[in-house]
DNA sequence: CGAGCCACTTGAACACGTTCAAGATGTCGC
DNA sequence: GCGACATCTTGAACGTGTTCAAGTGGCTCG
């Protein structure tokens, strides 16, 4: 169904305050029922008869079942920055401040985490405008890898000037192996996660450091003639 | 629906030759529609009537739309192995042996791109059978890690013996990077993704080598106790 | 105040994956 | 040959996401 034309734009903006309201209704009644149902067993139909709307009115709003997730996805990012904020204003240590980032994204997350996988799994899909990757996800996508690059910029870490253009990028990507994790954790609270950002952002930060070491010169440089060529 | 419970275990595997043969038929008809309209235009009803049987005859012998898939899955496994084993049984060097493990596996998926993305889609659902992290999928896994625990032991490759232990799951686990980078090339014929497992294959050729410098030894152990913890 | 317009709302209808009770077909022991 | 049994085979029916032609309501302009 989504595979010859994912739709490209979501379905129209309300013009009213009727429609901002309705919009909101059906919006909050249907999170409130993933959460409570998770995403597959909670029917087009059980949204709208819960939110007292006929089931084409919330498609007059959301284009489809999976718009709704895009929402969440949005509000996601947007309290993302709000929580990492703090540790970004207050530490120095890069280390810190990459631990600080990656646990905020998943406390936004964690209380999702039930329905967060049907999420993920359309998501996945490359041609999804969901996809973390996609030109829709664009938006959302860049501020994440700003908020890294502010974790980078605001640090006192040294490292080789040359990883500077691409050192957010990548930072962004090992964090979407995080979440990637995250999903497929089944570990109570996914504590598991947890421990692997703790594990994981100290060798990152060691790793970053090394990159001035003169005997890893060339492992840099080769990783940037990858990224170069990848990238075109 | 498949949130709740994923079903554990295929249809029934055909007890008499009329039933093999009929089981033949529908995959044999199925994956041809679905290389050659996708999967998702691709209806179990135009299966069934492609191949002369009812809509439940198909789901006699496959449990789910999704079974289908898994049935491909297993046969590029094994198609996997067999053209990557000339390479193995020719090269001696780790980095030409990665290489070909690597080449051999995207040649295999290559006539399917088209549709693996939607494959792609159902198995990164963590509770998918499909998923490559699932219980269901452990012979398929372990088979491929094999590849890479066998690309390692014939090569003259030099490096921190405690790494052995984990390194073919590592390289299997770059290897799945390599396959979701595939999946999402949209560069003709995927010669990105050609591009990144030559690009990366000596890199980590060369990492693998470094695990033996001096200077490194802290990192390398901090890589495994990362791997250790999370393993429990 | 009425006509026209636009934003919104409705619910029946459609196509799809899936289920299942009923039947058809073969095979084996006697 | 024949009954009994397991192995298939059938297609109508169900629940789902989604569409769309037909309304409904309130606002503006004259």
């Amino acid at each position: 169904m989504t595979e010859q034309t994912a739709p490209t734009t979501a379905a129209g903006e309300p013009a009213t305050a009727r429609g901002e309201q309705t919009r909101q209704l059906i919006l909050d009644t249907a999170m409130r029922l993933f959460r409570e149902r998770g995403y597959a067993r909670t029917t087009m139909r059980a949204i709208a008869q819960e939110a007292g709307v006929a089931v084409g009115n919330a498609y007059y709003y959301f284009g489809s079942k999976e718009h709704l997730i895009q929402e969440f996805y949005a509000h996601a990012q947007a309290e993302h920055r709000a929580t990492a904020g703090p540790v970004l204003a207050r530490e120095t240590d890069l280390a810190a401040r990459l631990a600080g980032v990656m646990h905020a994204g998943i406390d936004v997350l964690t209380p999702s985490h039930s329905f967060a996988a049907s999420f993920f799994k359309t998501a996945a899909e490359p041609t999804s405008p969901l996809s973390p990757f996609s030109a829709e996800s664009s938006g959302p996508r860049e501020a994440a890898i700003g908020l890294f690059a502010e974790a980078l910029d605001g640090s006192t870490a040294r490292f080789d000037p040359e990883l500077r253009p691409h050192l957010p990028e990548l930072l962004w990507l090992a964090y979407m192996g995080v979440v990637l994790h995250w999903v497929y954790d089944r570990s109570p609270g996914q504590a598991r996660t947890r421990e692997l950002i703790d594990g994981a952002v100290p060798l990152v930060d060691r790793l970053v450091g090394l990159s001035r070491l003169r005997v890893l010169r060339p492992v840099t440089r080769q990783v940037l003639d990858l990224i170069r060529t990848l990238r075109h």
